[in-house]
DNA sequence: ACGTCGCGTCAAGACGGCGTCAAGACTGTT
DNA sequence: AACAGTCTTGACGCCGTCTTGACGCGACGT
């Protein structure tokens, strides 16, 4: 599970947020002031920070300032003032997140799952699977059993629009709109040509289309 | 600049959202339903969301579902509503940030300029291994078989930023805005001057490259 | 049986992106 | 002031990709 490194300098808040976060299964770290957050951070690491900007000695926002020399791990500020020139500089001092006092602890919590998850393992990599061949959508990376498939700008822009639809039929002058744009609605010439040039590459019999498949009179769509 | 796509059904709202981002000099699209949103993403690649949950049509958190079904991009949530369950709702559904109006426009900005960071580079292995060449990224060292080698700081920076997306293509919008700035994002000479520098200080021959790639119309990408 | 329409195929040419080179501008150092 | 290293800028040739037009085939209607 994921480390939390909370720092604030009153114990019971600090103490609440321990519980309720070890309730859930976070590894905590605690420190009460600045200067103990920065030591605690470079020696453990944390995967996310909670950090209180009224603090005795060194302020939060040098807190902010000396854990981004370093690092980009995720910082949720807790602050008890409500002022607007506050929030916006913490957040540009490379703060993540800015949550008012007092605040819900469910709302937190969610909102330390939404910055954890960001530099999670790519999350959930939309790839697509076939018989014949792979897609990678965000790596924009194709495959077949014989290897690495090149495809052109203009076909994956096609390739991403159909899949995307998956199933869906999408009409011509919808792809070409998309993909060439709006002025292009009637150059059904391009379609034909680069659904050609895709076939080729990724169907196993580019004349009996299996996966690209051809809707007459209107579009075309893709099947898993 | 960053490209900023507004979803919301109230014309007033979106209007004054596009203005005080395009007056910041982002690129603004607008969306007044959840299928218009989602077919704008599709095709615009925008690097933010801003979304309000009040949609007619589909709902917020069906354009939520559907831009994670394929995509990563930031998505800061709009909404009228302060229940803590629906903040806690969309967070989970892949939310990144939960703004409740009404909403000063000076946070509103900071928390869009705080999701714009994230998209930068995740941390990964500091040592790069390969048949060709060694890189300690902390250090920033490179070596070969035939010794040290020097790499000058813009050569760094364009080296980190593909090794960081190892795999994953990188378009030169992307690079041009890491490496030079978000000014640069036209100057695709410097990509190819400082690729070509990159390739023959690095690449056992560099005229055929076998870990910096270029994707010809679109990007570069490292190979291991 | 014939003509029409839409789709797939092919190849030639146009186009734009890419790699390369070299000269100048800029920076910091001695 | 001179220098070395680096970055910027422009020019040029090449190659992949896209466009464009022509043709063949099959489905369908007359």
């Amino acid at each position: 599970m994921s480390r939390v490194l909370c720092v604030d300098d009153e114990p019971q808040l600090l103490r609440a947020l321990a519980t309720n976060l070890r309730a859930r299964a976070y590894e905590v770290d605690l420190a009460t002031s600045g200067e103990q957050a920065l030591e605690l951070a470079g020696r453990n690491r944390p995967d996310a920070v909670l950090l209180d900007l009224g603090l005795p000695g060194i302020s939060g926002m040098d807190v902010i300032d000396g854990l981004r020399g370093w690092t980009n791990v995720p910082i949720i500020v807790l602050s008890a003032r409500q002022d607007e020139t506050d929030k916006i500089a913490a957040l540009d001092a490379g703060a993540n997140d800015y949550v008012s006092k007092p605040f819900g602890m469910g709302e937190l919590l969610a909102r330390l799952r939404a910055v954890l998850r960001v530099d999670a393992p790519s999350a959930v990599a939309p790839l697509v699977v076939t018989d014949a061949f792979t897609l990678d959508l965000v790596d924009r990376r194709a495959r077949s059993a014989s290897g690495e498939i090149h495809l052109t700008p203009t076909e994956w822009q096609l390739v991403e629009v159909l899949v995307r639809a998956s199933g869906r039929l999408v009409t011509g002058r919808q792809l070409l709109k998309q993909v060439w744009g709006p002025a292009y609605h009637d150059e059904t010439n391009y379609l034909r040509v680069h659904m050609a040039n895709v076939r080729r590459k990724l169907e196993p019999t580019p004349s009996r289309p299996r996966y690209f498949l051809t809707d007459p009179g209107i579009g075309y769509r893709f099947i898993e």
